[in-house]
DNA sequence: ATCTCTGGTGATCGATCGATAAACTGAGTT
DNA sequence: AACTCAGTTTATCGATCGATCACCAGAGAT
């Protein structure tokens, strides 16, 4: 009865892909099981989403390290895609309207579940590229949307920012940030209006530079001289 | 010559511990592991960290979730016991020394790269604890203090706080938040006065609550208010 | 001195992990 | 039709994981 009947061996019929299109296919799906995950999400769980079979991964990355690089390489990359230099720096346009459609179009790029994910995961690894990230927020987006309140407002634009404006946009740049958290991480209800939360935020933080700008051009009299 | 020499096995002293003691052990060192290396840090290593053999933390624990859940327990209760419903309440002392003594002690409790690791890998994994660890920030920090800054603006404090309003708290208390990660997680260098970095953000929320409660009274008039 | 109770250890199991080696398959070339 | 070679699979290895079991050891009670 329970005789070994010779099972056909129906192999899932193979589906073949150009090498470079099987390579970024494996990109893809890995930042999605990564996101979910973690980077400890297997590399069996990973093959089984593409519909082949483990061994093949190593065809095309060396080792599961190298197929992590990749994956931090394409999503710390991609918000950098959106080439924001110009949109913050053009001033024939005013600086409240620039800020503003720079913060949608940002957070259009990193508000979503798996880039929001795998760059909290691969920030808690403390790797050298979450670093690079950081800085460059601080230098690319933060000390140029300074300078430019500061030319707006009159003032010097030439030197580093001071410690206390830096922190007063990374509270605010945090702030908005952390709107993304509340509602891809935690998932918890948010004031769905982004553009609306946006332009709040802008509100009360070009409100707090006018002050901050105010009392530092008062304090020339003052012995501590802030600004050049 | 190559005889088998018995070894007189140096068994490690043993370090005896009463249960209560060493179940607490568990727990304080499990969390310094996880925080760490994640949830996914190995039993072993846990062990190691208490000089004990891995199987006696089955002694203790039916299973590792299960020490997982009593780390959660400690860690999200942790800064509940500073007492902030009376801190913020008490309208004998001005609101702003109140919001900022607050938030001051608030931070002291939960900016250490222990608590906050945990809670962003907990956050991670989309657990219930964390759901209801956001919705009492919500319940118990924001809501109260928005009451009181409408107490303080002479409006109504009956009823829940408007959308709007609630937001306004949120990215204000998300980015004292991100401060902490700035800090602790991305270990990136931070603005190193803390009170100054509360106080100026404070400055920010204040003002900006400010302008949206005098536009919401004035609202029957100009449809759309941008400055103050 | 012996007994007892409890905190702790040694050995090990089955599952799962990343990784390797060898065999297979099938579309394009000759 | 036979050959080629790149893409894929099967089989398997060693390490590590959480968990279980039987046994050991030592302080206090008798």
């Amino acid at each position: 009865m329970n005789r070994k009947t010779p099972v056909k061996r129906v192999r899932a019929k193979q589906r073949r892909l150009s090498a470079v299109d099987r390579r970024s296919e494996f990109v893809t799906k890995a930042t999605e099981l990564f996101a979910e995950e973690g980077f400890g999400g297997g590399t069996r769980a990973l093959a089984h989403k593409l519909g082949v079979t483990q061994p093949l991964l190593y065809r095309y990355f060396p080792s599961k390290d190298d197929l992590i690089k990749e994956v931090y390489r394409k999503v710390y990359l991609e918000p950098l895609e959106i080439g924001w230099e110009k949109l913050l720096s053009d001033r024939s346009r005013p600086l409240r309207v620039r800020l503003q459609e720079f913060y949608e179009i940002y957070t259009d790029a990193i508000f979503n579940r798996r880039w929001l994910r795998i760059y909290l995961y691969s920030g808690l690894k403390g790797l050298d590229i979450n670093r690079w990230y950081v800085g460059m927020v601080k230098d690319k987006i933060l000390t140029r949307i300074l300078r430019e309140c500061r030319h707006d407002a009159g003032l010097a634009t030439q030197g580093r920012p001071s410690a206390a404006e830096l922190e007063l946009a990374w509270v605010f740049h945090g702030g908005i940030f952390y709107y993304g958290v509340r509602k891809y991480i935690y998932e918890a209800p948010v004031l769905e209006d982004k553009a609306q939360m946006i332009s709040d935020a802008l509100d009360i933080f070009l409100a707090g530079f006018e002050r901050m700008a105010e009392s530092a051009t008062d304090r020339r009299r003052a012995p501590i001289k802030v600004v050049g």
